[in-house]
DNA sequence: TCCTCATGTGAATCCACATTCACATCATAA
DNA sequence: TTATGATGTGAATGTGGATTCACATGAGGA
């Protein structure tokens, strides 16, 4: 038998599992068989831990979620200003893509349309968070003086994250042929070009 | 007995409604049944002029990508330059979208890993033609100076792909709410400020 | 040591769909 | 008018995958 696992442990292990695999398969093809074999469990062993599929996957949104945040958050605290804070973000997506991490992958790919009206609403509540906290960032350089003050923080964000979107898409479809950190520096300058007050 | 109709015309009419499904329910959700009811036949039916689910689906993005191609050639051609091409374009996806249009929210919620191989295939050869006409834009754009010719072609592409995108998902979260033709005025603006020449 | 509860297992079930099939019906051409 | 092929129907059938269930096992306390 594999190793046992307090159930709080193994939530957050098949969690996790939950979100590679949603990154890498989308919603479509996440099953429960592969999930439970990427942990060493054999399927039913998942339902000691989760009510079910659409529980599973709620619980990888969660995960998603504070990853995603996180990441916003740190490049907030990292950089010196707040301009500089959404290139180090623009730049860690890109890492993210490169390296296959799901994050932005997800966030791209967010079944707009598909699932269940509960998982729907919190990938839309998730997105909307972390255009709110872009928007914050915008705010911020608009204070500073870095950023424009005519423009509208939410379109500006909402042009962020139109910055890394397309650029998976292509990823996936060109593959390593396609540069995501060279695309990432030139839109970057674009954006700049878009928003800074020179 | 529903009326009948050539094969050629039904699998025009199925194509369609499956279309509309897609962007209504996102391939997880689209379900031969449904698809079979849309149009007032049973579901067998379905199988006199489609080999199944797959060829279907199949069927529907070839009609998503007419009407994607026929959408930038119109605006290519209606314009009066480059550039106000581009703008037309962008307010006639924020019209698609506003009336709940498939077209531009399949191509935001593209399911990036989802689905079999050629299907992926399949949406990914879309994009990039969407992007490649998008990208000839920029070019005479550029060539008739309105376009910063120091821009790369393929990034300020996706830099206006990257404009609708993020859009249609938060349109998704808020609904009426979130005006989209206001929206996209605002970053047509940013957009031009950034690849503009002046 | 023995009990008991939490966790893991393998073998059923169940279910939502896709898909098939035998038959019905209509259009049309001879 | 009748024969024939194309299109539509309803009732099976098949199937992948989620879910359940009875049982096994190991860890920790009495």
């Amino acid at each position: 038998m594999t190793q046992r696992m307090n159930t709080e442990a193994r939530r957050e292990q098949i969690a996790c599992a939950a979100l590679g695999l949603l990154a890498e398969r989308g919603s479509e093809g996440f099953n429960i068989a592969e999930l439970a074999e990427s942990v060493g469990l054999v399927p039913s062993a998942v339902y000691r831990h989760f009510e079910g599929r659409e529980d599973v996957l709620g619980a990888a949104l969660d995960v998603f979620r504070d990853r995603v945040y996180a990441l916003v958050d740190a490049a907030r605290n990292e950089a010196e200003n707040p301009l500089m804070a959404l290139e180090l973000l623009l730049t860690r997506h890109a890492k993210l893509i490169e390296s296959g991490g799901a994050v932005p992958h997800i966030m791209a790919s967010m079944d707009v349309p598909g699932g269940r009206a509960d998982r729907r609403a919190k990938t839309q509540g998730i997105f909307r968070g972390y255009v709110a906290r872009v928007e914050g960032l915008v705010r911020d350089g608009q204070d500073s003086g870095q950023i424009r003050s005519d423009i509208d923080p939410t379109s500006a964000a909402l042009l962020f994250a139109g910055l890394i979107q397309p650029a998976v898409q292509l990823r996936h479809a060109e593959g390593e042929r396609f540069d995501i950190t060279a695309h990432v520096a030139r839109v970057w300058e674009l954006f700049r070009r878009a928003v800074g007050r020179d």
